[in-house]
DNA sequence: TAATGAATTTAGAATCATTCTAAAACGTTT
DNA sequence: AAACGTTTTAGAATGATTCTAAATTCATTA
């Protein structure tokens, strides 16, 4: 365990949101300030690889990972990008009994637009 | 209405698949070779834009792009990578109703063993 | 059908998140 | 401490997408 991947686990373990990997690069750098943006992708690779964490998608923006690798919805704001844990309650077992077989993961993306962002967009 | 405009919307709407921007651009270039990859880009964003077609998002690759803009799921085997459409009955305002508001779409991506991988993964 | 202005197309440059590269540093084992 | 594999690092490369600005085409109205 090098000192450079227990920083990138400590700030993701503390990680209430879903950070980039720029962010992450920038809250590393806050405990090892000589960290390289390169060694944040390599860790996030293998935490991906290791399922200890998980990466979400969106188009548009930057890549995005979750703390947890247990799947769950997330909301995305069409307009600030911001991502939100979002669970549809026993959807694993209703899509394995839609599919009437076992599924693996799932991965539900909702796009919406967040309350902050539909007050700005009235004004 | 340009004449690439209504190629584009020709070869997107008898795509049984899911293709990407390079590969529209190959296929409009059969019937119009002087087309760019630049109006191929803004036709696609015109017609996300105008609830045409729908834009896939997936890890490590080109976006791709759906002919129908009615959200529905997919059903993605690990092993073999066969897909295939997957419907959960009232799900929109299933999200509507979790969400507390008004949503915009949703992707919904299942991973799983398909039936015939099952049986050659027994073996 | 000519003139006008708006919209679209185009090639190429720019962007930007991510991946790659190769050398240096580290750490682990004998 | 020698040898070996792993990790880190800076910077370059990649590649899909977006931007730019000039040229062309389209639609409309005279």
């Amino acid at each position: 365990m090098t000192k450079q991947r227990a920083v990138i686990l400590e700030v993701i373990r503390s990680d209430k949101c879903h950070h980039t990997a720029e962010e992450i690069y920038e809250l590393a750098r806050e405990h090892l300030p000589g960290i390289s943006l390169a060694t944040i992708y390599n860790n996030l690779h293998a935490l991906e690889r290791d399922q200890i964490i998980r990466r979400i998608t969106a188009e548009g923006a930057s890549d995005r990972y979750d703390n947890s690798f247990i799947p769950h919805g997330h909301l995305f704001c069409t307009e600030c990008h911001e991502v939100k844990d979002f669970d549809v309650p026993n959807f694993f077992s209703t899509l394995r009994g839609i599919a009437g077989t076992e599924i693996d993961s799932y991965e539900l993306k909702v796009r919406y637009l967040c309350d902050k962002c539909r007050e700005n967009n009235i004004e």
